[in-house]
RNA sequence: GGGGCGGUAGUUGAGUUGGUUACAACAACGGCCUGUCACGCCGUAGGUCACGGGUUCGAGUCCCGUCCGCCUCGCCA
């Protein structure tokens, strides 16, 4: 390779030209864009990531005939002379901005007919991209959310670095733990029949460092959870992972902040006043209806439940026979157009899919609730609904009645979805008010499960109460239990979470008895946290950023596929390499694997 | 596990109540053009309409099943 590329070294990007002066002579290597022969002349437009140069062979030159065979997407490397810049009087010039006269042209490798356009547009069927993942990589739209990935994971190390962080590795093959998500399971060949898991975070190696005297640590750290994808879940993703010793709440999240802000300065060109915003949990969901609201708009929920407690009309009357039964409404402004299909239809699916039986609505017109559920309510509700929500004229109010937590999400989710079909709220960020950051604080500790009819760790089962409710956590009432953890959101989207973490045994063997795991299984699962708590662990605390989410959020991109160099199918399959793969019977049996397809049971 | 949308030339799409040889643009290939820059003009080639059944005189179109991609509920401490 280096004798065939010997003297065409790369000297210069077809970015670096734009301030070379005409007369210079220049040498770059990359691919072919687009070329055009022109019978005396030829045009080929060569491209690396930095930008994209022209350059013109003459029908004179010795190299014409060699270049007359050049087809987009070949690699190929030119010297020769500036002939021009930019747009230069004659204004022949606008796209290359640099135009070169070859002297000499090698044809490094040529290639296929490339199966998409390699544009500034990622427009092919996502199945053909993810196959030739490589070459929609070259595509610029895709090309810079990666180059902004580093960019940002630069950042990171730097600010977390200057404050004394540690960068400290964990293991990635480590042992399958009870609660939280499925597993990815590795089988040992050493240890027949046994597993290693993947891990889903770091979490408890990360506490063993601090234990360890390391009390400031960071990692940049993967972790994989075999649940099923979405737009903005992927079975492999990268948390920026954080912990330290002898903390309160407020110091990780100022560093936290800093680190945000430093982002948002340097990445967007945006400044970020701080300290940011704070909410607690009970006031998320009492406000805005989800534990990670968007706060660039109001149009915020209110509890009307009292204005209906003995109310005549049967639909809420019936929601609040259940003991959890509430009514929450919105009250939409008259500029946002909402037809009574809209509501019913359109907006009651968004309801509906989040477990509601649909929206009850009405409108004000002329000073006075009509339409919709308006009929069938007594002069008494409708004047304390007008005094309550302020409904301007012409302006919809939408109603959820259900059970708490049905009720809130549902409608919470409505917002939401008005706010993005009015463009409230704009996707790609660039000025501080299309930035909606808030922490969200105090999570309950516990949530209950009807299901499965016990209490689940609502962050994770080490995370600490807050000590004011030592008293209701000994009482054993959980419900009214919360926990020192912090979500950081930005626009509606969970960027990272964190907690203050457990660090005396005693308190972590009575949460472990109330989420239902006892001495036995605790000693079994997670024997060396308590050996290790045993031994004098310092208060610490720390958090853990979802790089993707936020490498997605910060570019704009539509699906966190576009963040991600090589992603995963909704099935969780590369359609690259294929992967997962069928193995050799020898490595299964190696691993006394036996697999037993469905249809054979 | 459930719901929704989609799969037609290399690519992006059109294809009406089922009806002759499945259409266009871009890309490719060949030719022409000395200043293009979404270059232009002429021509050529390119199809198992995802796959398998069914209904019908006749299916890209209607029905059933399967596969794949996307969105989503459950799930994701």
């Amino acid at each position: 390779m280096s004798e065939f590329l010997n003297g065409f070294k790369r000297t210069h990007t077809c970015g670096d030209l734009r301030g070379t002066d005409v007369g210079k002579t220049v040498r770059l290597v990359g691919w072919v864009q687009d070329y055009r022969n022109l019978g005396g002349f030829l045009f080929i437009v060569m491209r690396d990531r930095y930008g994209i140069t022209q350059i013109h062979v003459d029908a004179g030159s010795p190299l014409f005939e060699q270049a007359s065979k050049i087809r987009a997407e070949w690699v190929i490397g030119v010297e020769g002379k500036v002939i021009s810049r930019g747009k230069d009087a004659n204004q022949k010039l606008a796209t290359g901005e640099i135009e070169v006269d070859a002297t000499e042209l090698r044809i490094f490798n040529r290639a296929e007919t490339a199966p998409f356009a390699i544009h500034d547009r990622c427009d092919a069927d996502e199945k053909i991209r993810l196959k030739y993942r490589y070459l929609d990589l070259r595509r610029p739209c895709l090309n810079r959310n990666i180059i902004m990935r580093s960019q940002i994971t630069r950042i990171i190390r730097r600010v977390l670095e200057d404050h004394n962080f540690l960068d400290l590795e964990t293991p990635v093959l480590g042992k399958s733990t009870p609660e939280g998500a499925r597993d990815y399971l590795v089988p040992s060949r050493v240890q027949p029949g046994k597993f290693y898991a993947l891990p889903q975070s770091p979490q408890l190696f990360k506490q063993l460092y601090m234990i360890s005297g390391f009390d400031r640590y960071y990692q940049i750290a993967r972790c994989f959870r075999d649940e099923d994808l979405r737009l903005d879940r992927q079975p492999e993703f990268t948390q920026i992972d954080m912990e330290m010793s002898f903390i309160e709440p407020e110091d990780i999240q100022n560093i936290c902040e800093e680190m945000i802000c430093t982002i948002f300065h340097e990445v967007l060109n945006i400044d970020l006043p701080r300290p940011f915003k704070r909410i607690s949990w009970d006031e998320s969901m009492d406000r805005f209806g989800v534990d990670a609201p968007d706060i660039r708009f109001g149009m915020e929920l209110n509890n009307v439940t009292e204005i209906f407690r003995n109310t005549e009309f049967k639909l809420f009357a019936a929601a609040l026979e259940n003991k959890q039964g509430t009514i929450r409404a919105i009250s939409v402004p008259a500029s946002v157009k909402l037809s009574r299909k809209d509501i019913e239809q359109s907006l009651g699916d968004v309801a509906k899919t989040y477990g509601a039986k649909g929206l009850a609505w009405t409108k004000m017109t002329n000073g006075a609730l009509d339409a919709g559920i308006a009929k069938q309510l007594s002069d008494t509700e409708k004047a304390a609904l007008i005094d309550m929500l302020k409904p301007e004229e012409g302006g919809t109010l939408l109603f959820v009645a259900d059970k708490l937590n049905i009720a809130r999400n549902a409608l919470g989710r409505v917002r939401k979805e008005i706010a993005v079909r009015n463009n409230w709220v704009p996707k790609v960020m660039t000025k501080t008010e299309d930035v909606g950051l808030t922490w969200v604080t105090d999570f309950p500790m516990f949530e209950w499960s009807d299901e499965d009819n016990r209490w689940y760790a609502m962050h994770h089962p080490f995370t600490s109460p807050r000590s004011s409710d030592w008293p209701a956590f000994e009482a054993g009432d959980l419900g009214n239990v919360y926990a020192q953890a912090y979500d950081l959101v930005l626009n509606g989207i969970e960027l990272g979470g964190g907690s203050i973490r457990i660090h005396n045994i005693d308190v972590q063997k009575k949460v472990f008895a109330a989420l239902g795991i006892g001495d036995a299984e605790a000693r079994a699962k997670f024997s060396f946290l308590l050996d290790a708590l045993s031994f004098g662990a310092p208060p610490h605390g720390g958090l853990a950023f979802g790089l993707d989410r936020m490498v997605m959020l910060l570019s704009g991109a539509d699906s966190l596929r576009d963040v991600i160099a090589f992603p995963k199918t909704n099935k969780a399959t590369d359609l690259m390499t294929e992967a997962p793969g069928d193995v050799d019977d020898k490595q299964l049996d190696e691993l006394y694997i036996k697999t037993v397809m469905p249809e054979e049971q």
